[in-house]
DNA sequence: AGCCTTTGACCAGCG
DNA sequence: TCGCTGGTCAAAGGC
């Protein structure tokens, strides 16, 4: 049996992980080992959003960080920049530089830069949608996570299902549905950052770690 | 005993 | 204003 760290998590994260058929609207990072996929910026579809209580704008700078997109250094000799730019939006991957080792040790968040007015940008909130292969809500991705609800939506074959982290002071979200118009393949949305890292024992029954 | 899931109710936004 | 829709609540049941 694999030992349970942090580092198997992210690698393991990581090898499943990939696109298969990306709807053509979705901005995409260019970069082969990087998973990252912005399901538009203009999201309104943001749960527990107020009214009243969101920015007509995005910040001219926000982050992403705590999702599991961290990459190892031996993936990093794959990514040829740690940019890439695209209508108006600058994804950047902040390195961690361990001089030590002669570089770059690891990538430890992805940020998402304006480089435009957003003027169009209502959401207060960034998602990250991913889509992975399978045929289940219950992906394995590192966190615990409580399962709140699951609705069946309009125009969508299969349901929804609503989780949040298990963490009582973490308040990120995730949706999760397998796709309508490519079968065996989920999305997965992220809504906000983890303020902690992925725990090292695995408890949450729907995303139960895969067997070896 | 303690989490976690299930599932209908509930609620707010919107056309 | 009313019904549709999608996100959340929470009681109850399961493991
Ligand atoms: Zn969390």
């Amino acid at each position: 049996m694999q030992e349970m760290n942090l580092s198997t998590l992210r690698s393991e994260w990581h090898n499943r992980i990939y696109f298969r058929d990306r709807p053509s609207e979705w901005k995409t990072c260019g970069m082969d080992s990087c998973a990252i996929s912005i399901n538009s910026f203009a999201n309104d579809d943001i749960p527990g959003k107020k009214p009243g209580n969101h920015a007509t704008k995005m910040p001219p700078t926000f982050e992403v960080t705590g999702m599991p997109i961290n990459l190892e250094a031996d993936d990093i000799d794959n990514i040829e920049s740690t940019k890439f730019e695209s209508e108006g939006v600058t994804v950047s991957l902040e390195e961690d530089v361990n001089p030590e080792a002669g570089g770059v040790d690891s990538i430890k968040s992805t940020k998402l830069e304006c480089t435009e007015d957003p003027i169009h940008y209502k959401a207060n909130e960034i998602s990250v949608q991913f889509l992975v292969p399978g045929n289940t809500s219950h992906i394995f991705d590192g966190f615990n996570w409580l399962k709140y609800g699951q609705k069946n939506r309009k125009n969508s074959i299969h349901p929804r299902s609503y989780f949040r982290c298990a963490d009582r002071d973490c308040h990120v979200k995730k949706q999760t549905e397998l796709s309508s118009d490519c079968e065996g393949t989920v999305s997965i949305t992220y809504y906000g950052k983890h303020n902690h890292l992925p725990p090292n024992n695995h408890v949450s029954s729907n995303a139960k770690r895969p067997k070896h």
